[in-house]
DNA sequence: TATGTCGGCCAGTCCGACGT
DNA sequence: ACGTCGGACTGGCCGACATA
């Protein structure tokens, strides 16, 4: 990854994530409104300026500290995206990887996925015409998780609500830190809080998640994984195998098939389609199915889309997600 | 406010394959 | 024949939402 830094007297500095070899397809507004994980906060796209903006986070000093970022792919640049932090004019070297590296993340710019997609373009034509196959993702793996967790039981709305509160918790107990121990040259904050991670919810109670987020049942499955994270238990890394993670996935009660299956194709791992009441929605009226139901959801699926192996749900969400914005 | 419905998770049960 | 194992199935649970 290469970067480099400009000063911009207004509004902070800007960083460059070189395209690369994803220069040629790369495309902003297809790469982050390709999933609905796009709309969740702390993500806030704005689709007249084609940019999107969210808190990260900077690990490097022993405190964390979050910059507000703007993410944009302009027209006489095509070779680097332009990552604008706001209200910073100074970056360190370590800090400047770190963030690179989670936008890198959510993008999928990286060598690894673009020999992916041209993988999958090769065997799904139709995708490679509309440039269809990256699937916007989290800065980190945890939120991923998290994110999939909340998608559970519940419709779009409240999932959305559930992630928003979250932030907003997260602003909360980053305020009381930071009126313990304000750092020296600590970039400014937003009024939307960051995703939290697992260690801010380490000691937080799942009645608390429960009321003041509205997680019902799921504010028990999130506090299980993140003690289980915490204690050393499980430990996520977004390159260890398939297996690995599915087994320590489904370890933690709460999380079923579908919500592990969802966190692995986040991971990059395809194979395997979250089957949910929308997939068997879609396997009826796409594929005319009438016989698909909850038990046979997960076969019929497999037998549909295994020409596409290894990337059985690349192939899947382009269907569904070009009926769902049609 | 009560009731019905929805949707994913979970634990118990069933059943067939396999080994002894 | 019997015990074990694992996958499939089932009913209940939980929580939200829509409707009367």
């Amino acid at each position: 990854m290469y970067e480099k830094e400009m000063s911009s007297p207004y509004d902070g500095c800007v960083l460059y994530l070189l395209l690369g070899s994803s220069s040629l397809t790369f495309d902003l507004e297809k790469a982050v409104c390709s999933h609905g994980f796009f709309m969740m906060a702390p993500n806030h796209w704005d689709p007249a300026t084609k940019t999107l903006q969210r808190p990260f986070r900077l690990f490097s000093s022993s405190s964390t500290t979050t910059v507000v970022v703007r993410i944009y792919q302009p027209s006489n640049d095509s070779s680097n995206l332009h990552v604008q932090v706001v209200g910073t004019h100074f970056i360190s070297s370590q800090d400047k990887q770190v963030l690179l590296a989670q936008v890198s993340r959510m993008l999928r710019v990286s060598e690894k996925e673009e020999n992916d997609i041209s993988e999958f373009h090769e065997i799904h034509p139709g995708a490679k015409i509309v440039g269809f196959g990256r699937i916007f993702r989290s800065p980190t793996l945890f939120e991923d998780i998290v994110k999939s967790i909340l998608l559970c039981n519940c419709g779009w709305g409240r999932s959305l609500d559930m992630a928003r509160a979250l932030c907003d918790v997260q602003l909360e107990l980053k305020g009381f830190k930071q009126k313990a121990k304000r750092k020296r040259g600590a970039a400014e904050t937003s009024s939307l809080g960051d995703f939290p991670t697992s260690k801010e919810l380490a000691n937080v109670k799942k009645e608390f998640l429960e009321k003041r987020c509205n997680l019902g049942y799921r504010a028990e499955t999130i506090v299980r994984l993140v003690r289980s994270i915490e204690s050393g238990e499980l430990h996520f890394e977004d390159d260890q195998d398939y297996n690995t993670v599915t087994i320590m996935l489904e370890s933690v009660k709460g999380i079923g098939s579908f919500t592990s299956s969802y966190v692995l194709t986040c991971m990059g791992f395809y194979q395997r389609i979250p089957a949910d009441t929308e997939t068997i929605r879609h396997i009826k009226q796409v594929h005319a199915r009438e016989i698909c139901s909850a038990k046979t959801v997960n076969k019929d699926a497999n037998e549909i889309y295994k020409k596409y192996a290894p990337f059985q749900y690349l192939a899947y969400w382009y269907v569904s997600y070009h009926l769902l914005i049609s």
